[in-house]
This record gives structure tokens, sequence and C-alpha cells, in this order.
DNA sequence: TCTGGGGTCCTAGGACCC
DNA sequence: TCTGGGGTCCTAGGACCC
């Protein structure tokens, strides 16, 4: 306590990580400006409506399990007053980027890890306990939006402590593994299927093996762990044991892959409705790949269609393309994905699902003109300035190329959208 | 054409995360 | 057992080479 530095068992300095994470993020965003929610459960929906992706302590407490179709909680849900929003993830985001803010405002160093999580390297604070309660109490304050925050020597400890800091009211939100004693105890009582790197099948493929707890995983033989989980699994192992494998991401990397996808709220079978959920599609990669400062060299576009015949839910018709040159114009990609559609698509099939996806991407900055490449790339460029600097003032769909604008047949559902309160004008929330 | 052994590169698919 | 969309990483297996 209180050097801010730990040691393991051969002396050596220990890093200290922690994790913010914050408490039903979605569901604490739509009840930030519906006040009248407190207390109350509030469940919110996936795209399309189709399934519940975040729950309120309350909606917890009913028994409404995480990913449960919504239509199969109707009836809990309506016989208690439960509130239904579907994702609004303008809010969210925007609401995140409220939370990091106020993080990065006492510690610089953070990896932002998804949407309502942030890792923080302490391991130079003389007290990370205290600090991260301050932190803490300034998010709740500046933002609204309850969090709790894990301590821990790796980062799979810092989530396990998480876990802890929400279930145990009484450690009021802020949870520190500091010890050995404490970290045996801790893995002791913490379900192996809980541990970050475990998932359904890696769970199963354990508890099998009698192998129920974090601790049970932890003191297993590293050759035994390395065969069955390889050498993602073992990592994990080493951060359970408090040895520091998966470092902190100060930088974020350059992303690897774009992916644009949807479901249609029902089967399509119109050609030309597809052609401009893609075009529609295309256009939001591309957008991407600009903010992104990276050009494409290949797009890869998926049709799902339903086979009601053959018992397997989704059949997947793709197409790769290899593009001779590196872009991220949309009027580029819209061209190739249309003429790559017109060969995979079957008349009179019924769709239910496409998207694309950005491959092989690459830094703007790397980029070399050479001397066969005969496009007017200057002049796309300038085009596509434009049209990002005007959407981004005006809001998205301002300026869109007119096959992705359409009748919309494609359109998931989104019947229960909270308003845009944070980003629109038109929107504000109305204090009164 | 198979007979051996060894190596690299690429892709599809699986498993995990939020 | 797929209920959603967007990601990353690892491995097995095929193609191809000597």
């Amino acid at each position: 306590m209180g050097s801010g530095y730990e040691c393991n068992s051969r002396g050596l300095i220990m890093p200290i990580f922690a994790l913010l994470d914050c408490n039903n993020f979605y569901a604490s965003c739509e009840r930030l400006f519906n006040p009248s929610l407190n207390n109350k459960p509030i469940v919110v929906l996936s795209n399309n409506d189709g399934c519940i992706i975040a729950r309120s302590n309350e909606a917890k407490a009913l028994g409404i399990p995480m990913g449960e179709p919504y239509y199969k909680a109707k009836s809990i849900i309506e016989n208690n007053n439960v509130a239904v929003f579907s994702s609004n993830y303008t809010l969210y985001g925007d609401m995140s980027r409220r939370v990091m803010a106020t993080v990065k405002g006492f510690i610089p160093d953070v990896e932002i890890y998804s949407i309502d999580e942030v890792f923080m390297d302490l391991s130079n604070y003389p007290n990370p306990e205290g600090l991260s309660k301050d932190i803490r109490q300034a998010v709740t304050l500046w933002t609204g939006i309850p969090v709790s925050i894990g301590i821990g020597s790796s980062k799979t400890l810092a989530k396990v402590a998480n876990h802890i800091a929400k279930k145990y009211t009484a450690y009021e939100g802020v949870f520190h593994i500091d010890s050995e004693d404490r970290r045996k105890k801790v893995l002791k009582h913490f379900a192996v299927g809980d541990v970050w790197g475990v998932g359904r099948r890696l769970n199963k493929k354990l508890t099998s093996y009698g192998v129920n707890t974090a601790y049970d995983l932890s003191i297993q033989p590293d050759s035994w762990v390395r065969k069955s989980m390889t050498v993602v699994g073992l990592k994990t192992v080493q951060e359970l044991r408090g040895e520091s494998c998966i470092e902190l991401e100060l930088k974020p990397e350059h992303k690897k892959m774009i992916t644009v996808s949807r479901s249609f709220g029902r089967k399509v079978y119109e050609k030309s409705s597809i052609k401009e959920a893609l075009a529609n599609f295309a256009e939001r990669a591309a957008e991407k790949l600009r903010g992104e400062k990276q050009l494409t060299k290949e797009i890869y576009i998926s049709l799902y269609k339903e086979l009601a015949a053959s018992g397997k839910a989704n059949y997947k018709d793709n197409a790769l393309l290899k593009l001779a040159y590196p872009t991220d114009s949309t009027l580029e990609l819209m061209s190739y994905v249309s003429k790559a559609f017109d060969e995979i698509y079957i008349e009179g099939m019924g769709y239910k699902k496409c998207g694309i996806d950005l491959l092989k991407l690459q830094p703007k900055s790397h980029f070399v003109k050479d001397l066969f490449d005969t496009r007017n790339t200057c002049k796309q460029d300038e085009l596509m300035v434009a049209i990002d600097s005007i959407n981004n003032k005006m809001g998205n769909n301002t300026i869109q190329m007119a096959t992705s604008r359409g009748k919309g047949k494609w359109v998931a559902k989104k019947d229960l959208k909270s308003l845009c309160y944070t980003t629109r004008w038109d929107e504000l929330a109305i204090v009164g």
C-alpha cells in the first residue's frame, strides 16, 4: 500500500492496471435523458429490434437474460412496465466520448478498449485506489454515467476486479486485487466462464475437465493450457497468475478491416433494393475508411440467403474483389460493389442480410501513384473531402449518392429509438 | 508418377471480445 | 441455439517450391 508499486514473489516490480467500465452503459444513457426512469427497469434492443443487448439492474433482477430475443421477453416486459429502447448509437457514442474525456483529465495514458470500457496504467501513481475513487466520482458527477473500476497487476485481473466492484456494492465501485491472498481468494470464487478470453466453447470444454473456477485454470500446467487453449489461452492463464502479458495499447493501431453489414427487416427479393443497400454500405464504409485515413485494396461482398429446406439458417454467397489500385473513393467503391453484385445475385432468391468488408487496408500517407494509374485521384479526393465536411456539419446523409438513396425497403426496423439528445440541434433535451 | 522431407505463403474458418 | 453488428487473432490445410 502506498508505494504505487506491487512486487511479485520474486520481488520484481509489477505494473498496476485499472479498468473502468460503465454500468449497464446503454441503459444508463437512456435513463440520463429520462429521469422518470430512475429505479425503473430498462432494456435496449439490438439493431433490427431483434434481441436485448443491454439491461438496467432492475431489468436484470426481473430475470430478463442478456441476448434474449425481444419477442420472447415481451410478456415479462409488458407485465412489469419495462421501458424498451431501440439502440441509439449516436447518443451512446457521444456519451462515451464524454466519459473518456473525463478519465483522460486524470490519466493521460489510457487505452479505450470499447465504447464503455477504458484501461489505465496506474503503475506510477502512489495511491491507485484513492485515485480510482476520485475518477469514479468525477465521471458520475460530470456525465451522470455510473461506473465501476477494477485494479490488478494484469489486464485480466483488472477485469476480474471490475466484476467484483460491480457485484458487491460494499466496495463502492472500486476493487483492488492488491495481494496474493486476495488474488487466490477472489479467483476461487470466480467462474471460469466469466474470465476474459474464455468464451462459451472453452467454458464447456474446461468444465468438462473439472476446471470450474478461475483459480482452477490458473494452476493448470502450461503445456496442457497451450495444447487445449492455444497461445492465447496461455496468456490468459499467466495473467490470472498475476503476470502481465497483455500490454496497454496507448495508441490505437491502424484498423485492419472495416465491415458494414445489416440484416433486413424481412426477406428481400428485389434486385434493386439489395443493390441500394449495398450502395449505402459502400458509402458508409468509404466514410469510415476516410475517417481512418486509410485506403483499401480488397472488397469482400456477402449476401446471406435463407435456405429453409437445408435446416441451415444462413447460406452465404461471396465475392472477393482485388483492386488494381488502393482507394478511399465512394464512387470507385460503389462501382466495384455494383459490378460484383450483378455477378453473384440470383434472380428470385430471398435474401436476409448483406454486407461488405474492406480488407488489406493501408495508410493513405504511404500511397504513391504509379505511371499506369490513370485515375484522377486528386479530383476525387477534393469531392470526398467536400462531402465529408458537409455531412459532418449538417448531419449524416445530407449529401448522398443517388444510387444509395431509394425507397429503403431494406432498412432495418428501429421503432423505439430515443432522440439524439446531445448531437442534433433539433432533438436537444428540453430542460424545464 | 511416386518417392521423401522440409519450407513458405495464403485463405477459410473458428473462437473470442464488446 | 443464432439473436446483432463490428472487430481481432490463431490454426489447419491447400498450393506451390526445392
